[in-house]
DNA sequence: GAGTTTGAAACT
DNA sequence: CAGTTTCAAACTC
């Protein structure tokens, strides 16, 4: 009996189910409560991952995104597929924004595309085990580029339960992703924006509008105050989706100021979406994975994009390249001057390579990212120049300049670099730049250069040492416009030479080969080796010098940023940690007088200092600082006094002094103190090549740089979180201070400015991941 | 510009 | 590792 009326009944289900209304229902609302259930729990899992605010939002979104996600899924999924030749699709999909998130997914596993699609198919047909997932997936997609998710689907239809259960799962899981989707956030950080533009419609711009601000942040980084303030602009005016086309705005406003970031900044303004697809496209893959190393070498990719596709095209990288562009360019650039400049003489080689490399390549940025380095090897420093001359080694070279030198570089050098960059059309340089440049190209005379990057140097010695290295071989070559002393005066001083009269200027003695660079002209030594011709002599030399000391050509003097670790010091006390590497053996000076490499780095003595009567303005052995920056000489003389009375007890408290910040508070800065070193110098201004060069290898990372230019121009705002960013600092890590081992390490590693570009590109990107997921969501939607 | 002072680098 | 010498920068006149 009941069979029959359950049959009925059935029977009249079947029917509705058969009926494409009923089909439609059951499609529509496939999911079931136990699997709701699960989904929360993913969500839960991912929440770990990924903000709660895209929790939240994602979470009532997901279904009706899961659906849409389904649906484009197939129709992305296809087109991927059919694209995913393309890099572009991966941005098509991206682009798609919220909805997308899937493709996302898909763009975030381009490689694996292929899988992911059929898995997210599979989940649309099944939509419980998926639904989470593709739940789960959105919100990820929306925050970070995507990339994560593309794998759990897959996971999450299996083992969808055991991603609930293991809240560690999610970062595993995320973890597992991380390649993908490090890629894709590294990317995303570089180029999402320019997606996320596209997007910004659908969503609301929080990718955007973060990944936007981060760029803005690294023109910023590196440009000048127009761009600070013109990031500053920003930020107030960010507000969510509406803001970005102010950002885009104030971004093409800031960049007309400033010549290459113009460019960047409308690539990504303007040619969102077109250049992105257009830039896959025709890059093709390959464009991706150099953006990929790129991210891990940002230099690399800088330089890459810029040069290859200097064009129009700099797009991804060029946000977060941008600065390191301009010091690939200046690097360049000076090359290219010199090599222009030279029209003689010796560095035929060098030049034809350089040439190539720059002109044909566009500098060597390519090369570096991981050549060079491995050439580099040798240490920071390096001739510069003679390793130019080297095949491989020119990217080295390049690197190593932009390394270590750069750091430098970056204002000042910049100038000069620029002039002959302007060829390109970058006109990198800010305004005040611009006078330098007008200057060298018109006069390209070493002193000039010299004198230019002092002035922007000021605060940096590096740069002097870097610029004038380029600048060398090119007044090797060239002429002969003496800087020399010029300087006397003291910016000048920095493009002073060496007066090598026995040491044939390859031992340390010299000045220039300390440093790492060719002699130039403007030097006055006798029966000169350190000269391009004598390449082999030189790195002969060097070798043997290292292999004696691996540290010999290591910066002498580690900036504060490298205390962080070592010392430990806070931040702010940074500049304490800035110490010379081998410490100071000074007995008459006190430690006063430039013949104190502590005091001519403007680093405080330390304990690894054996310097008798210690008065370092920068900072005493004791610890006991004294106005280190400000605290100029006249002060000293009273520190000085303190200090003798000091001195006694130091040696006791001179451990804890080294490295305490204490000290830092004057010398703190030890970036400022870059910027010190030139004032108690400012006399002469010189800022002590060697130290500058150390410096600078020292410096390698941005953040540095900025700050140490800012000096004159940076803004200090800026600086200062660039400089506590980036502490990067590595050269600290590499090189610390006394430590045997820590010597070696430094010099391999550290000697790489490429690592530093990395780290500090890296710090960079890490900083501003964890900021974007998080962040964007959140701020853009709280804000 | 010459001479002196100084301390690092190189050598023993 | 310590002592001495060599060297070139820093400094003074």
């Amino acid at each position: 009996m009941d069979t029959p009326d359950r049959s009925k009944i059935n029977n009249p289900l079947s029917q509705f189910e058969d009926s494409p209304v009923f089909n439609y229902i059951s499609n529509l609302s496939p999911i079931e409560p136990v699997k709701s259930v699960h989904i929360t729990q993913t969500f839960n899992s991912l929440s770990f991952s990924s903000p709660p605010s895209v929790f939240t939002s994602p979470h009532v979104n997901c279904h009706r995104e899961s659906r849409f996600l389904r649906r484009h899924n197939l129709l992305d999924a296809s087109k991927a597929k059919a694209s995913s030749e393309d890099i572009n699709n991966v941005y098509s999909c991206e682009k798609t924004p919220a909805d997308s998130t899937q493709p996302c997914h898909e763009s975030s596993e381009p490689q694996e595309n292929t899988n992911p699609n059929i898995s997210i198919r599979d989940a649309s047909i099944e939509p419980h085990d998926e639904n989470p997932n593709i739940s789960i997936e959105v919100p990820q997609g929306l925050k970070y580029n995507l990339a994560s998710p593309g794998f759990e689907p897959v996971i999450c239809a299996d083992e969808a339960d055991s991603l609930l259960e293991l809240p560690g799962k999610p970062g595993s899981d995320v973890a597992y992703v991380p390649d993908d989707s490090e890629k894709d956030s590294i990317e995303g950080e570089m180029h999402p924006p320019a997606l996320c533009q596209t997007e910004e419609k659908i969503e609301g711009s929080n990718c955007g509008v973060d990944d936007l601000i981060n760029e803005a942040s690294d023109l910023l980084m590196f440009s000048p105050p127009n761009m600070t303030e013109a990031f500053k602009d920003i930020n107030k005016q960010l507000n969510p989706s509406t803001k970005l086309t102010n950002l885009r705005t104030l971004l093409r406003q800031s960049a007309t100021n400033d010549g290459q970031q113009m460019h960047i900044v409308d690539t990504v303004a303007s040619g969102s979406e077109h250049e992105i697809e257009n830039h896959p496209c025709e890059s093709g893959a390959a464009t991706d994975t150099v953006q990929r190393q790129d991210k891990h070498n940002n230099v690399a990719l800088v330089a890459n994009n810029p040069i290859e596709k200097v064009d129009d095209k700099l797009v991804y990288v060029t946000h977060r390249g941008i600065r390191r562009r301009c010091l690939d360019f200046e690097m360049a650039s000076v090359q290219r001057k010199n090599l222009d400049g030279k029209s003689n003489t010796n560095s035929s080689k060098e030049k034809s390579e350089e040439m190539d490399v720059s002109k044909g390549k566009q500098l060597l940025p390519i090369k570096h990212s991981g050549d060079s380095r491995k050439c580099v090897l040798p240490g920071i420093g390096l001739h510069l120049n003679a390793l130019a001359s080297l095949n491989d080694c020119k990217n080295i070279k390049i690197e190593t300049l932009l390394s270590g030198r750069q750091p430098n570089l970056p204002s000042s050098s910049s100038s000069l670099q620029l002039s002959a960059s302007q060829d390109h059309q970058l006109s990198l340089v800010p305004t005040s730049v611009e006078k330098d440049l007008e200057q060298s190209e018109n006069e390209v005379q070493p002193g000039e250069d010299c004198t230019q990057p002092l002035v922007h140097m000021s605060g940096e010695d590096c740069t002097q040492a870097l610029v004038h290295m380029p600048g060398e071989d090119f007044q090797q070559n060239s002429p002969k416009k003496k800087r020399r002393r010029l300087e006397p005066d003291g910016e000048g001083e920095s493009c002073k030479r060496c007066n090598c009269k026995k040491s044939k200027c390859l031992k340390l003695y010299c000045e220039c080969f300390a440093a790492g660079v060719y002699c130039i002209e403007p030097c006055s030594c006798r029966d000169c080796f350190n000269k391009p011709i004598h390449v082999d002599t030189v790195l002969q030399t060097r070798q043997q010098i290292e292999s004696r000391n691996p540290l010999a050509f290591a910066p002498k003097v580690i900036r504060g940023s490298d205390s962080v670790p070592e010392i430990g010091d806070d931040p702010n006390k940074t500049p304490a940690s800035a110490r010379h590497k081998r410490g100071c053996n000074c007995k008459k000076s006190s430690c006063l007088k430039k013949y104190c490499e502590c005091y001519q780095g403007g680093v405080g003595c330390s304990i690894s200092c054996r310097c008798e009567g210690c008065k370092n303005t920068y900072g005493r052995k004791d610890g006991s600082v004294h106005s280190g920056i400000e605290a100029k000489p006249e002060e000293e003389t009273e520190a000085c006094e303190k200090g003798v009375m000091e001195k006694a007890s130091h040696k006791t408290e001179t451990q804890n002094t080294e490295d305490h910040p204490d000290h830092a508070l004057p010398t703190t800065p030890l970036r400022l103190s870059r910027s010190l070193i030139p004032l108690p110098f400012s006399s002469k201004g010189k800022p002590p090549r060697s130290f500058v060069t150390t410096i600078s290898s020292s410096g390698l990372f941005v953040s540095q740089k900025l700050g140490k230019s800012s000096a004159p121009r940076s803004q200090p705002k800026f600086e200062m979180p660039l400089q506590t960013v980036p502490d990067d600092d590595s050269p600290v890590t590499c090189i610390k201070t006394s430590s045997p081992n820590g010597k070696r390490i430094s010099s391999p590693n550290c000697d790489v400015g490429s690592s530093p570009t990395r780290r500090g590109g890296r710090k960079l990107i890490l900083q501003s991941i964890p900021s974007f997921p998080s962040l964007t969501p959140h701020n853009l939607r709280s804000d």
